[in-house]
DNA sequence: ACCTGAACACCGTTCAAGT
DNA sequence: ACCTGAACACCGTTCAAGT
């Protein structure tokens, strides 16, 4: 008559996906493991065959975030057509979405507080955004939209700009309507920014 | 013969001194209140006289680093000269240094998980940096350095700009070395953004 | 006014034991 | 292999009581 034994499906993505839930609903300080374990029904020690302690789940879950972030933007530039100044707009349009929809989530991305091996891991994730973004400048060069010139040293300020636009609407330093009326603001300026 | 009753001075503000540098030097995973108080020679529950819980004590070492940023960009500026471009060089190399030197104290600036009350201040605390950040922008426009315009409209895309690289360089996305060669770069990029 | 000391509920982590 | 249940050390918060 028990209805729950042991957990049946994968307790490692059930804890994920519970723990992403309760940081955007809750936020940060209502994670703990314990309850995790509790909601899905688990003895509160059984997380520990998934996570070695708190700070794994953690990095697991901004690893996944990146990922998520990722294939975004990636979406966004299969939608945004050839034109080197749609495909940007799309890029700080699908950045800017992630961070309101995932404000928590994203504070936890860029966070300082990592282990040492999940912060290169972490790192190398968000080198693969900025790989995006340098690719769309490499782009823009050769359609004769941007500056020539080694393209790093265009595109690491490009994504800074995107990055800390995404930042100031994750941590409502700017309204929503200030996000919504600076977005254009801030394209046109990355434009003048890398124009040739 | 007990050398330590009553704690002799102004325990808020050595509590503040206290967790910065536990803040600073262990990371934020490190602060307990508990400990915090262990430090200082008082009872555990003393701390609760001056905040009433531990995020309190958060906010208020957000808002105290704020102060200390606003201090340390003002500064910049009064040591940098009149030429727009060597202001807003001045003012991001401030930034970054902050950044490099006060990691999680910055992560905790900008989090997302403050009580509303105190978000609402900490809001007002960057606004403040951004008036500067306008100020410079204005000031670059009356020299004809600056498009002419709504000064918001150019000052919030550079001012996004400096919190990106900030952003960057706090969480280590970018190394110390690419930090220090991007700099130029992203000052450059930044004149360009807003040029006339 | 400011702090103590005990108490409470909760947490992360570990580990022998169960299936 | 995966989970349980008890145990341990620690934490934040509250509150009557002390000075």
């Amino acid at each position: 008559m028990q209805t729950r034994r042991y957990h049946h499906g994968d307790l490692r993505a059930a804890l994920l996906a519970r723990a992403e839930q309760t940081l955007r609903e809750k936020g940060p300080g209502a994670l703990s493991l314990r309850e995790l374990a509790r909601e899905l029904g688990v003895s509160h020690a059984a997380p520990s065959r998934h996570f070695k302690d708190k700070q794994a789940l953690l990095d697991a879950l901004a690893l996944a975030g990146f990922d998520r972030l990722n294939e975004a933007l990636t979406a966004s530039q299969a939608a945004a057509g050839t034109s080197f100044a749609h495909r940007l707009g799309a890029l700080a349009r699908a950045y800017v979405d992630f961070a309101l929809a995932n404000a928590a989530l994203l504070d936890l991305m860029y966070a300082v507080k990592h282990d040492p091996e999940a912060s290169e891991a972490l790192s190398a994730a968000a080198q693969r955004l900025g790989a995006m973004t340098m690719g769309l400048v490499a782009d823009g060069q050769r359609s004769g939209d941007v500056r020539e010139g080694p393209v790093e040293r265009i595109g690491i300020p490009v994504f800074t700009t995107l990055h800390g636009f995404a930042g100031f609407a994750m941590s409502r330093v700017l309204s929503a309507e200030e996000v919504e009326s600076g977005l254009d603001d801030v394209i046109a300026y990355m434009l003048r920014g890398c124009a040739a």
